[in-house]
DNA sequence: GGACGGTGAAACTTCAGGTTGCCTC
DNA sequence: GAAGTTTCACCGTCC
């Protein structure tokens, strides 16, 4: 079959990427950084010609598919123009759209992509290309398992249009070819592991087990968790319970559960020892977090109290939970920098900074990272110069926003339970700011329906600066900076109707600034 | 002789993704 | 572990 494909130059992949479409046909090609799916899709366009007016008009839709276009947004329009598309989790959900449902079309002849097309995302191709199966894990690089290459493969074939489909692995000489042979195409797939065995699932799990009423012993959860595939698998049932034990005791610790009568309880019916599920453990099962997340978070509210504290409090406390992860890499050149920024912020530090000498610095310097990246969002900073100063891509940081925004509203509940109401208006204010981007001094403006970060700036720099602006500012002007229809709905949010008010609305489409002119 | 520029080898760095959590409009 | 990037030594050229 591979002797048939056309040498156009010294990457296979290009290659077979190059014989699919002439054969008239799709593939996905699947690499194992961000990196290389961008160079693939880059090296297979370049040898591309021909571009259609489909192409055309969906690149352009790519590349404005945030308010101002980063490098990545302009790279992967460019890309698209001759039919191919790099696909990871840097793309923002629109564009990630966009190429699915255009490959979908057939529109879009190749994607590279990071496994993110071999989970979830039903997108099958005639050819699916693994040009490598090792990947930088906890042991430096390593073969990817069975299963997920099963995964990748599997891609190949569209049950609808094509009979076969093929998957191809790309070796590097014969040797190699062997061994990918032996383990991937004769190889077992790995057992599964239940995932309980994490023990940050284990956590909620008791908790929410004794939150719920479904059960209210030590027994219970022993029972319970026998029964569960997960003890199936771990066999050793003492084990198991030492560890339900273990996290009973910290729950009790962190006020979370209270076991009821204890005094009165013989010791022969210990394990039937009743548990209570305390006000604020109820709500720490409800919001569907990590006790021990929950427990830091209490801890550090506590002491905000007592402190003076800042944004940067909070968004390190929350960076450095396990729910946030995983965080920005400190990289060696960085490693300066942040130990700067963080003695600015030190006094601030709801946590416990680690000493250098600890193992923990170096992730606790990512999670001052993540906190600046934090900071430097809410000071209004886009997303170019935010993927350039912290290597993060737009599609990343909605997905970072969305949990710090998630924790944060976490943060607000247990303040709430714990009657802390000054802290609780700076974590609101936080919160509104972290959703979006924005300095404090354009919150006011935010309540109006249409306005987000973009237009409040605008509205702020021309003067407008509150709900009270908007209500004495000319009609005129607004239709100006906001476009006719968000000028009207705007004034209509603050009682004014100005719907029979005719409006000729300038050359320029959309809003306009008064500082371009 | 010294500044400058080009070259290539050696040293150094970095490296996937995500699921639903809450609430409310 | 491999690809990409940076650093550095070395050499030739020009003024």
């Amino acid at each position: 079959m591979i002797d048939k494909i056309k040498t156009v130059c010294d990457n296979p992949t290009v290659n077979i990427a190059l014989d699919t479409i002439k054969i008239g046909k799709q593939a996905l090609v699947f690499v194992n950084t961000k990196r290389s799916a961008e160079k693939a899709a880059e090296e297979i366009s370049n040898k591309i010609k021909e571009k259609t007016n489909e192409l055309e008009a969906l690149s352009l839709k790519v590349l404005n598919s945030l308010s101002k276009p980063t490098k990545q947004c302009e790279r992967l329009a460019k890309i698209i123009k001759k039919g191919v598309a790099f696909h990871h989790a840097g793309l923002v959900q629109k564009q990630r759209e966009l190429i699915e449902d255009n490959f979908r079309k057939g529109i879009i002849k190749v994607i590279c992509c990071t496994p993110t097309l071999a989970i979830g995302v039903d997108l099958p191709a005639f050819r699916a290309v693994l040009q490598s199966l090792k990947r930088y894990g906890y042991r430096g690089l390593s073969y990817i398992p069975v299963l997920e290459y099963l995964q990748m493969a599997g891609r190949a074939g569209r049950p609808k249009f094509d009979k076969y489909g093929e998957a191809i692995i790309v070796a590097s000489n014969e040797d190699h070819k062997d061994e990918l042979i032996e383990r991937y195409i004769y190889g077992e797939p790995e057992e599964i592991y239940s995932k309980l065995a994490v023990e940050p699932v284990l956590r909620m799990y008791v908790l929410s087990l004794l939150a719920s009423g479904f059960v209210s012993s030590k027994k219970g959860l022993f029972d319970f968790f026998g029964k569960t595939f997960f003890a199936h698998q771990f066999e050793d049932i003492d084990k198991i319970e030492g560890m339900i034990e273990r996290i009973l005791g910290l729950l009790e610790e962190w006020e979370f559960v209270r076991s009821s009568g204890e005094d009165f309880v013989s010791a022969d019916e210990i394990g039937e020892e009743k548990y209570k599920v305390t006000l604020l453990g109820k709500r720490v099962a409800e919001l569907y977090i990590d006790p021990l997340t929950a427990h830091e978070f209490v801890e550090g509210i506590k002491k905000a109290t007592s402190m003076n504290i800042n944004e940067f409090s909070f968004l390190q406390m929350i960076s450095s939970s396990l729910e946030i992860r995983p965080l920005l890499r400190v990289k060696v050149k960085e490693y300066e920098r942040i130990q700067e920024e963080l003695v600015k912020y030190e006094d601030f530090v709801l946590s416990g900074e680690p000493s250098i000498y600890e193992s923990e610095y170096d992730d606790f310097l990512n999670s001052v990272k993540t906190a600046l990246f934090f900071m430097d969002w809410i000071e209004e900073n886009d997303e170019e110069s935010l993927l350039e100063k912290y290597d993060i891509r737009p599609g990343e940081i909605r997905v970072k926003l969305d949990n710090c925004d998630w924790l944060i509203y976490t943060c607000e509940e247990l303040t709430r339970i714990l009657h802390f109401q000054p802290l609780l208006k700076e974590l609101v204010k936080l919160r509104i700011r972290i959703k979006n981007g924005v300095r404090e001094e354009l919150i006011p403006l935010l309540k109006l329906k249409g306005v987000g970060r973009v237009r409040a700036r605008n509205l702020f720099r021309n003067g407008i600066k509150d709900i009270s602006g908007v209500k004495k500012v000319d009609y005129m002007k607004l239709v100006q900076l906001l476009g006719k229809k968000t000028a009207l709905s705007v004034k209509e949010q603050v009682g004014q109707d100005y719907s029979k008010i005719k409006v000729k609305e300038n050359k320029r489409k959309g809003q306009i600034s008064l500082k371009d002119f």
